[in-house]
DNA sequence: GCAAATCTACGAATTTTTTCGTTGACATCT
DNA sequence: AGATGTCAACGAAAAAATTCGTAGATTTGC
């Protein structure tokens, strides 16, 4: 209905992707278990997804051995944006700041943390000069 | 699967809570209308969804009316709050800092908007001093 | 009061996401 | 080569999200 800007991954897809930016190019059972640390699924669950994923274009494979490596043809930077965009047109009148805003004000941060913010304001304020 | 916190809102019940935050309590129609502004969609699906939502606790209503009053029963913060908090753990490692850096350099901001996050960050430090 | 318009409730169909069982291909070990 | 284990493909089904038609109740305008 809402569909604001073209769906994303869904969170399963997200979590395969997740294990796949950490540790590269792996196989299915290489996810799987990965993926089983936290909860428990099916190995032709992960299986299905990951082809799915790849009909999808999420995922590339190398099919030359018997066990396909995949790896994701997203970048995390990438769906981050992407993420963060949809997020901020759906709940804050697309705009980015007011999401920043939020993020800072809900979730205490260090010091080390809030200068290194400051560091990248710095940056660009010094680009809008 | 990935599952990583218990899901909010999907895409569509949040277009129709936002109708709801933006004009306040809204009959069906009024909600229908609103939304077919952008998109559109049968009377009766956005029904339905309102229906459901009832019936999962996102929305409230005032049934003395032959017409139906809804009004949501989260608020917008709070929705703001959780889904912040959700995409940071799926994609930034649960920093809501890391979301944050990304926001901020991949949307051009302006001065003013540099300024008020500025702003923030003074009050925040004030804070952990 | 009656007809037209409006609205809810209900049920069902569709689509998408998520889950797995089964089967046959391939690989490995002996 | 035969047994054992790993894997992809396929199909199916369960679950969730989305869409809408129809019917019956209520309200409104005449």
């Amino acid at each position: 209905m809402a569909r604001t800007a073209k769906q994303g991954p869904t969170d399963g897809e997200i979590a395969i992707l997740q294990v796949l930016w950490e540790q590269g190019p792996s196989t299915v059972r290489q996810v799987h278990e990965r993926l089983n640390d936290d909860r428990e699924t099916g190995y032709t669950t992960v299986l299905k997804f990951m082809q799915i994923m790849f009909e999808k274009g999420l995922l590339k494979r190398d099919e030359s051995h018997h066990a396909h490596i995949y790896k994701a043809a997203v970048t995390r930077k990438n769906t981050q944006r992407k993420t963060i965009t949809r997020v901020a047109e759906q709940l804050f009148d697309g705009s980015a700041q007011q999401l920043v805003l939020q993020a800072l004000s809900s979730k205490k941060s260090s010091p080390e943390e809030l200068a290194e913010i400051r560091r990248l304001l710095d940056e660009l304020e010094g680009d809008t000069k």
